[in-house]
DNA sequence: TGCAAATGGTTACAGATGAAACTATAACGA
DNA sequence: TCGTTATAGTTTCATCTGTAACCATTTGCA
């Protein structure tokens, strides 16, 4: 007979990655979806504008590492919301102009804390030598 | 002035957890959806299924963490694809009782060690402590 | 200048995904 | 035994996502 080797999934590495990724984000996500119908793209959009506005669309995306048309959707549905004002750049009318709202840094300012707390629960599982390392992993394997 | 604390979106970890993540599946997944025409999704029932078969659909979903909608969607691919065998269960006739082909074992084959070869890529760019840490990690946070 | 290439952003299409409804079969309890 | 409930699996629908094509504007250079 021959041998076949099956790869063990439960101990494969991008594997086990990727559910804690997904049960993270989406434990997180379906808080401020239920709360403020706000898709994780589109919080992204918004915890960068609220770091380094004004940003172009395209700096949005260099920043939360989403590709164009993802940033152009999410935003569309922010400033429909309300929670985005978008202007034409003066010296280049091909940029837009990108701001939180007052009503955008409301959402913000609500959904801010408790994603901290969401990884503050996460983070008190491990130990500090197990954060610190951790880090060090990350910044290695996933530099921003 | 009001105080708004912004996330620091590339200090969170949720957010570079799911960009890490990402990376590393997309990185093998484009690998086997260019040369098999394999989704992720179709390569965990086939990793599941080389591991513990006989398995039904159910099973199935109970060790890829996929919903039952996803396996059932991955399988009628894969059986449409020859790869892998459906009969029905003899005492239960509303199971399936499923196995890899002979063809999906030779895409098993060709497959798995590519995947295994992509972790190890990964890991060759950690110590063994941040390795071992990685794991315990892991363990704490998403146990299988 | 003026025209090709590059850039910012949106639209269109096709495939993937999740929730809920549905079908068929089996298990349970009066 | 009959009727309710539970389970295995599929289908449907609405939404999301990625790729490619597209439009408008700007840049670069002959």
């Amino acid at each position: 007979m021959t041998e076949h080797a099956p790869l063990k999934l439960e101990r494969f590495l991008p594997y086990r990655l990727s559910i804690l990724s997904n049960t993270v984000s989406q434990a997180i996500a379906r808080e401020y979806q239920q709360e403020f119908g706000l898709s994780m793209t589109e919080w992204r959009v918004m915890a960068v504008l609220a770091r380094f506005e004004p940003l172009s669309a395209r700096e949005v995306a260099e920043h939360t590492a989403m590709d164009k048309v993802a940033v152009s959707r999410a935003l569309s549905r922010l400033v429909d919301a309300g929670r985005v004002d978008r202007e034409r750049h003066d010296g280049d009318r091909r940029r837009s102009v990108l701001r939180l709202s007052e009503e955008g840094w409301r959402v913000h300012d609500a959904v801010a804390p408790r994603a901290r707390k969401h990884e503050r629960e996460m983070l008190a599982q491990l130990t500090t030598e197990e954060i610190d390392v951790l880090a060090r992993i990350l910044d290695k394997l996933a530099p921003v």
